[in-house]
DNA sequence: GCGCGGAGTTAGTGAGCGTTAACCTTGTTG
DNA sequence: CAACAAGGTTAACGCTCACTAACTCCGCGC
């Protein structure tokens, strides 16, 4: 019962497969426990395999990790990126746009947010560059969508502008429980965040 | 040349003991490698001791970081404590003043910060209970600072509120260069956070 | 000047952990 | 059905690292 790959074109879930099982409970437990915090064997554990029958799927912990971290950022900005080719037209509308999608990843994939800007410095030089380049650029879009909202805003500005509204937007993993209704906590962050972004506009 | 304890009244700035020299560097190393990422040698080297050096003044690595964390949770709801009583007129000035007091903090003590949020569950099991009710208490008073400013706001609404507000001012780690002078930045913070708060009166 | 305790040093130990090796099972394919 | 590849298993290795042991140095009270 292993590689059935959902071949029908009913089922809209596709089967996860090891290697997205895998990653899934890293990222959990990377989030819960830190990447030096977790061993190779309770990631094995989460998925029903033990220990070392990961390196049948990764090669080695680090691996996980990039994985990881290039998804997410990749991600990030391609649905920023998305969202800027859709509408070109209301600066409000943007802003707005990248707001709502920053807030669906945010509640949808909570470990990853936590990941993203906590374990950066474990990885190879090479990956680690990767994600800051793709990281920059999802910056820039949103500084762009600010700049565009309130011409008046100076860069380095805006730029602290959107790093901050990000440190707003990604607090969800703070909140653990006790929060409303998923409904109410993307309305609740989205008022959080255009009010801040408004009081750029003095 | 090692225990001057500044015997005159005359020097303003204590000299620093080695334990606050230790926790210092400690307090640099964890935030920039995660507690799990940094060697004993390391933090004793920053110090210019040699390793075990350390266990002189600590009784383990554990312990460093138990006292930096609760250490922090303290002086953040002892500066809390001491802005509620001294401004119990005007709702707006008493968050006004928090708001203060919290950019102050993130702004004077960065590690900290970072430390705060991330290496928590590495504690012992007593000194997390510590330092989460601590936590706690801390947001508990900008809570009820802020519902004396919204009353219509709901309290599970204005703790999310306050969480992620605590989000947006702790994100100066994440601008690490690039932004503009502390008292810029300083002001900016305080724009953003006024802004995201008053998005709750509607 | 003698003992003593605070503060370091280096060497060593034991546990944890990432990774590899060697082997096994099972479904698939020619 | 033989061969093979995919995906596991357990055992073991080697390295890192927190912590301990044993020893040294030195300032200070008596």
């Amino acid at each position: 019962m292993s590689t059935q790959a959902a071949p029908g074109g009913t089922s809209r879930v596709a089967a996860p497969t090891r290697r997205e099982q895998i990653l899934k409970e890293a990222a959990r437990l990377f989030a819960e426990r830190g990447f030096h915090g977790v061993g190779v064997d309770e990631i094995g554990a989460a998925v029903g395999i033990s220990g070392p029958g990961l390196y049948r799927h990764f090669p080695g912990k680090d691996a996980m990790l990039a994985e990881l971290l290039v998804g997410i950022s990749e991600r990030l900005l391609e649905g920023g990126r998305a969202r800027v080719a859709a509408a070109p037209e209301d600066p409000a509308a943007l802003l707005a746009a990248l707001v709502d999608g920053h807030i669906d990843f945010a509640l949808d994939d909570r470990p990853l947010i936590t990941l993203h800007d906590r374990e950066l410095d474990r990885l190879r030089d090479a990956d680690r560059r990767r994600v800051r380049q793709l990281q920059r650029q999802y910056v820039e879009l949103w500084v762009t969508a600010v700049r565009d909202l309130h011409p008046a805003t100076p860069e380095s500005e805006a730029r602290a502008a959107v790093h901050a509204v990000f440190g707003l937007l990604n607090s969800t993993p703070h909140l653990g429980s006790g929060l409303p209704g998923r409904g109410a906590t993307e309305a609740l962050l989205r008022r959080l965040a255009h009010g801040a972004f408004g009081a750029l506009g003095d």
